[in-house]
DNA sequence: GACGTACTACGATGCCTATCGTACGAGTCG
DNA sequence: CGACTCGTACGATAGGCATCGTAGTACGTC
């Protein structure tokens, strides 16, 4: 009933300094990763994978957060059987000050206007 | 010498109630297409195709430019036998507040960064 | 150890796309 | 008209990618 410990395993993030760009809005042009990064910013804390009611199989849901990690817009941590999946923000914030925030609100604004958010 | 007429050729442009975020980001995911936008924000004004020096073929120069069309980035019009580009900056900046500069100021910084532009 | 849960790895599939080359159309200038 | 420029269309190619299913690993619990 304790809280599991950080596993031993470990998962490759890019540092700060190797974000780019290009990866990172490729990897927010797709609508079942737009759809995790809203979500980890509106709980505003770490999230488990399978937290998340996608409309995809396990399988494709694994794809999309390495994507989302790869292009470092998250942050994954083993936590006994769960992967714990955070927000990037302050590396984010630092390399393109006030992006994170604006991609949010654009996201924000079209889920009211073509009304499914 | 006088400036040639608008051609009647049209081009398809979505409506400015079409455009999607997720198209949008991934028209400016491609490094060549992010580039052309960053240059045409730089000038703030249209710009011709041949204007742009692409490290690739004009065909391809051709795809980008209607990818960048298509999701409603860029405004395309024939005038004579060139065909002017221009940004989209009017529909972007009501869909999507702030968005745009934080991009091309994230792209800038970038350019900074690894030194490039 | 045995079982269940959470997630992964791998292969397959079908689609999308960045690139090229060549051939062509539209417009301007002489 | 003829020549030239600008850009398009089409086909080909190679690589990327979103998706799935199945089999398997890591961890916690009993």
């Amino acid at each position: 009933m304790t809280s599991p410990a950080v596993s031993s395993r470990a998962l490759p993030h890019p540092e700060r300094g190797e974000i780019r760009l290009e990866g990172v809005l490729h990897a927010l042009s797709d609508p079942m990763r737009l759809r995790i990064v809203r979500e980890l910013a509106a709980v505003g804390d770490e999230l488990s994978c399978s937290h998340f009611d996608l409309p995809v199989t396990k399988s494709t849901t694994t794809h999309h957060f390495r994507v989302l990690r790869e292009s470092g817009v998250i942050r994954q941590i083993y936590r006994g059987t769960a992967k714990m999946n955070g927000l990037r923000r302050d590396d984010l914030d630092d390399l393109f000050p006030g992006l994170l925030d604006s991609l949010l609100d654009a996201a924000a604004r079209q889920a009211v206007r073509v009304g499914s958010g």
